[in-house]
DNA sequence: TGTACATCAGTGAACGCGCGTTCACTGATGTAC
DNA sequence: TGTACATCAGTGAACGCGCGTTCACTGATGTAC
């Protein structure tokens, strides 16, 4: 129901949404509150009734990001079905997706600059995404022969490190950035060399 | 020599000099030209002397933080001495021992949104520096065994993602971050359990 | 159903600020003779 | 060695701009009776 009268109705969301473009577009820095106002159809004042200010706003993206990303990748990593293998490349598919279907939330959370723990809410969200990743981790963990196991937080570590450096370096729009291969494929058969170095995977495979 | 009289005598590098310890403070996009310049205790209109504007510093700035890397990087490969392996090896150290002692350098070469292409003199320096990381990832390749031997660009590729992974997420001075292992450590058990994955290191080693 | 009124969610003008950039200028330096 | 002069490398004032933020305000909405 589009009434777009004086009063907006929905602003709240539409202020984080069209920061989310802008920040897509421009880059984290290159965000201004009082434009994120304009594309919403508003006075940069009206801002002011729903966010303390510009950084208020930034948090507040990256907290709905944390929430999307932590319910994406449960739902990848599927309680461990149908293998703890399996279920883990599904869990690295999902955060190449996730970075590629909300480039603008991925900025807020991990190239915005803000503090992870700015709000409790933030900090909050931030942890239990983390906890997803160092879960799926540690289920896979246990598959591994002892004597090469790695701790499990190291080892979410190194896959967290490869993802983020894959989306990056060779998932983003940069101009001059010549991407050798398809991001997806890219970090796929990374995490695959990775796993058979920690004996998950037999050389046959 | 310090006369510092009417002519500074060393303005452009010094320049390049503020510019780079506020990229580092504050980010790429945080640095404005006028604080450069008067860091460098001179006013913002002495800056177009030396540059065409604010990009042109940083793009500069990126430019010698190629150099700089290439060379490490270069000297640490050692022609591949004493073996493919630990050339590689001290390769990788490199990289991280470049982005700690050069963030302001690494920031303006890899997170500051310039082109890589800005300028044709940019576009040699980072040409080098790609060079050098993929002539290490290929003089390694010929050690693999055949039936699982990457292409050398992917073996780079995934090398670096992984490096640039940790930079970014643990070995900054982010508030909030917890790093939960020395980056060196993890960037080189990381690396470790990767070139296992293509059978450069046998499991005893 | 109608009216009075409190509350909410916007407006729009204003502020002080620092930015990037331009311009005519001037002090310092180097060179020719 | 001294002088005239071209060139270089800086100054400082000025500009227009968009920013984040504040403030008193007002139109719209919801609720009590």
């Amino acid at each position: 129901m589009p009434k777009r009268g004086y009063h907006h109705g929905n602003l709240k969301q539409a202020l984080v949404d069209a920061a989310l473009r802008l920040i897509e577009e421009k880059g984290p820095t290159g965000f201004t509150l009082s434009e994120a106002a304009k594309n919403a159809g508003v006075t940069p004042a009206a801002v002011y009734r729903h966010f303390e200010g510009r950084e208020d706003l930034i948090v507040e993206c990256a907290r709905q990001g944390h929430e999307i990303f932590a319910d994406l990748m449960i739902h990848a990593f599927n309680g461990g079905k149908p293998s703890a293998l399996a279920a883990f490349e599904a869990t690295g598919r999902a955060y190449l997706a996730f970075a590629r279907k909300f480039p603008g939330h991925y900025m807020a959370m991990f190239e915005s600059g803000t503090a992870a723990n700015a709000t409790p809410e933030l900090a909050a969200a931030a942890g239990r995404s983390r906890d997803v990743l160092e879960n799926a981790a540690q289920a896979l963990s246990e598959h591994i022969p002892p004597e090469k196991r790695p701790p499990p937080s190291m080892f979410s570590a190194h896959i967290w490190a490869m993802s983020h450096g894959v989306v990056e370096l060779f998932a983003r729009g940069r101009p001059g950035a010549n991407a050798p291969f398809p991001p997806e494929d890219l970090l796929e058969a990374g995490i695959g060399i990775y796993l058979r170095g920690l004996g998950l995977i037999t050389p046959d495979t």
